[in-house]
DNA sequence: CTATATGCAAATAGTTTGCACGGAT
DNA sequence: ATCCGTGCAAACTATTTGCATATAG
């Protein structure tokens, strides 16, 4: 659920930046609602709804901002083969579902902790992480009303 | 098992290129060779040891025919989050796992059918394909001797 | 008020392309 | 002789940086 003010701006965007000691600049909310519309973007597609919404918001204040929030670990930088780089505001953990009929992409959440196990068990490795992306055709491609 | 002709070359290279409509030229059985001895390496990694094996190879040769090959599917492209994208030779299906300390890339060979089958029951779509990487403490990292 | 963020322009890095030459069939 | 691959330079795209000004807290 997202709680909206007067003027339009997500409120939650406006802690979540402030927690992660960055002050909350009209630009960088106006890159997090960008994101929390796309869902995942690609910087051209920032760039491009943003120059509607925010003509005079400079490409450099895009570049650095994303970095920044990477960094504060608000964002994150999705990739995907053959695809460029995308971003996404940082959420529960989850795999992606990539359609390769239509391209939507989609977040999916499930345990992977079995895998993991079995990772340690074979290799004697400890897991920290995983990063999973399934290439797939959406229901939505599979039957189309 | 590599066989190695008199002049040092990898022969199943010179195949490799022939079965994917490729002539096999010095400068792509060079890049081959480089990849091979790597297991996975960046552009950076590629054109520094060439550099020295084949100081007239050019930048835009390796961009080029990294590009051919890939399209070819005799190479792939790996792309890990933090990391400059890597390219290894195409081989049976793997998983990634990147050791957070040493910064070692493993290959590991897994069924990830459950993961996947999962997801279809789960979704309605259907799976196509996977990407994984783990991000690991590698065996060596852990105990070292 | 002060430190940080922004916009713009310039610098840098990364990648692709056009073209003339050279080598393989 | 013809085709394809290469090297080089130039073009193009992507990303970062320096600096003067503006703004959040």
């Amino acid at each position: 659920m997202l709680i909206i003010n007067k003027k339009g701006i997500i409120l939650s965007h406006i802690k979540l930046l402030k927690n992660h000691e960055l002050k909350a600049t009209p630009q960088r909310l106006c890159i997090l609602d960008t994101l929390d519309e796309c869902g995942h973007a690609t910087l051209e597609d920032i760039q491009k709804i943003i120059s509607k919404k925010f003509p005079t918001l400079s490409l450099s204040t895009i570049y650095r901002n994303l970095n920044d929030m990477i960094n504060q670990e608000i964002v994150s930088e999705v990739k995907l083969a053959n695809k460029k780089d995308y971003f996404e505001i940082k959420k529960e953990k989850h795999v992606h579902l990539v359609c390769k009929k239509c391209g939507k992409i989609e977040d999916f959440k499930i345990k992977t902790d079995d895998l993991s196990k079995k990772i340690e068990e074979l290799t004697g490795d400890k897991v920290l992480d995983d990063t999973i992306t399934f290439d797939v055709i959406c229901k939505d491609c599979l039957s189309p009303k």
